[in-house]
Formats: structure tokens, sequence, C-alpha cells
DNA sequence: CATCTGATGCGACTGAGTCGCATTAAGTCA
DNA sequence: TGACTTAATGCGACTCAGTCGCATCAGATG
């Protein structure tokens, strides 16, 4: 269990009930599931992992789930460039913007933050005039240990 | 034929050259396709409209036209926060960086520009020592229109 | 023009995601 | 606690975007 985990389930439990919304033994595996990773999963992962739990969980629960946890904002949906075919990735949301960088190279996935996205973030709505709901950056490139040692290994994508 | 086609085609053109591509029909069809488009096409709107000019294109031949632009860096694949299901969206990559907002309420797609969006480029380089090879940004809300309306319209996604 | 080789068309195939429906179980209240 | 209501799950058939191997075609080159 992460240190997330532990954070964030009783929030995410407690939204879950005040919309209104059923906390059954599915959602909540779920939830802990897609919290306490390490990593970003995609549906067939979570599935994965889920059914090492309760073997009878069905995909099309998962993708139900993702669903609802996606329109009321729980979680945030991730391309992570496309670095393993076209799945897409989850994650909990958390109140600080954060970002990701994924190496064409080595296939690593970074997560960043700096003041310099919050303050984008806020010049984009004054400046547009849009509510922003969900902002999503994403980078890909070549990470700094795969840049150092400027190799001739193969590359996966994106590179000109 | 919008202005960005007449700007950009030869350069397209020049470089698919220069990478030893060869110039098939198809190949020219499908640039000038998305070039002259002005909406961002994903890639059955793509087939489409070439099969309007050539109804024997194949669409894997579609789909492989796609991968290689995409690899040569030549267009940036977009997602548009999913607005319509999970397609993925193309548009010809300009020098200058800019990004989109999606409307949740009416889906109409803004593109957006900022010196804050440049300056977060170079500051996520030093940072992280990462070199960027592709950045993309993108933001799903409320535009200024809907909002004004502040209305009860009906929502499609991510609204919390 | 002849040759070489990469690209296309084709159609079968895959597999992620969807859908309608019967069954189950969460929430509620007497 | 034990019905009762109704949302959620499991299921399996189905869809359809995207892939793949192979025979054929057509750029590029000299
Ligand atoms: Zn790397
Ligand atoms: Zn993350
Ligand atoms: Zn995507
Ligand atoms: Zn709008």
């Amino acid at each position: 269990m992460t240190k997330a985990s532990a954070l964030h389930r009783p929030h995410l439990v407690k939204r879950l009930a005040a919309e209104g919304i059923r906390l059954t033994a599915q959602r909540k595996m779920l939830v802990e599931i897609i919290q306490d990773s390490s990593d970003h999963l995609d549906a067939a992962s979570l599935l994965r992992l889920a059914k090492k739990r309760d073997s009878h969980i069905h995909r099309a629960t998962v993708y139900r789930t993702l669903d609802l946890l996606k329109r009321l904002s729980l979680i945030d949906e991730l391309d992570l460039m496309h670095l393993e075919g076209e799945k897409h990735f989850y994650e909990v949301r958390t109140k600080s913007e954060h970002f990701h960088l994924a190496c064409f190279r080595c296939g690593k996935i970074v997560e960043h933050k700096t003041p310099t996205f919050e303050l984008l973030k806020k010049e984009i709505s004054k400046q547009t005039g849009f509510r922003i709901n969900v902002i999503r950056l994403e980078v890909g490139g070549e990470c700094r240990n795969c840049g150092a040692q400027s190799s001739n290994l193969p590359r996966k994508v994106g590179v000109p």
C-alpha cells in the first residue's frame, strides 16, 4: 500500500457516497487497486489485478467503473504518449497538478510539477474564458539517462 | 485549400523525399487532405475523404501513412479530450506550439497559444534533463459561451 | 526501359470495448 | 432484522477499429 492510498481512500469513498452512488464491493476493490498501484494502470492491467482478488469480476464492470470515476473526476485518464499501443492509463486525481514525461527509448514514465504549469493554467482560463475542468500535459522525448548515452539504441516512436 | 497547405506542402514533400520515402500518389493525397482540412481529422474521416478522390484506397494504407507521418514528426496526434469516443485526431505539426481546448457542452475545439507554454517547455527540459520531442497540452472544460448561459444543458463528460 | 524494392490492396483475423438482459445485492425503512 | 426497490453486476454475443501476411503494383534510379 502506497502513501497515496491511506490519504485518499476515505475521500474517494465519501465522494462516491455523496453522489448517491452505491458502494459495491467491486467498486471498492477497483478503487483500492488503482490507488495502491505504484504504476499507471490501463483497463486490462486493472482487470488482471482485480481477478486476482475476485476471479469472477467481469471486464464490463471494470470499464463501467472507470467511466464512473472519470465522470466524477476522481481519476484522470492518461495516454503516456501511447508508448505501448493505444492504451489509456488511469491515476487518482490529486489536488496538485502534475504531468508526465515518457522516454521513447527506455519507456520510463516520470512525473513532474512546476509552478509555471499552475500559472499557465490560470493564464489560459483568463485568456480564453474557459472554465477548466481537466488539463492534461504530456511530454515525449529522451530522458537524461538515455540522452547521456547518446546511443544508437532502437527507438520506439516519434523520433524525427 | 487553407493557408496552411500552401505553406507546408512543399516542406512536407521535401521531408519525405529527404528520408528516402517513396512519394506515392496515396501519400500525397493523404497529406493534402490533412493539410487542407479545417477540422482535426480522425482516421475514419481521413479514409472517407480519401475515398471520395480514389475509391480504391484501403484503410490499411491510411493507418500506415498516419504511422509514418507520426514517426517523422510531420503530424501530431491529439485526443481532444475524447470528446467523441476514443478517436485520435491529427494535424500538421507547425513550428509554433499551440494547444487545444475542448468544450464539454458544445463540443467546440479552440486552438490557443501563449508564451508561457513555450517557457514551460524550456523549463521542463532544463529541470528534468529530457530532450523534448513531442509535447501535448489538452484542456477540457466549459467555453465562455456555454459558461455565460450557466445553463443546465446536458453534459458530455468529465464534469464533477 | 528494365530492374529492384518498398508500398498498396486485400481480406481474414484479433481483441478491446459495448450492449441488453437476467440475476444479485446495496441501501432503506418498517 | 427482514422485506422491498432499484441500481449494479455477470454474462456472452456482438461490433468494429486496427493489424497482418502475402500477392501484386508502381516509385526511383541509371
Ligand atoms: Zn530513457
Ligand atoms: Zn501520474
Ligand atoms: Zn488517447
Ligand atoms: Zn461550449
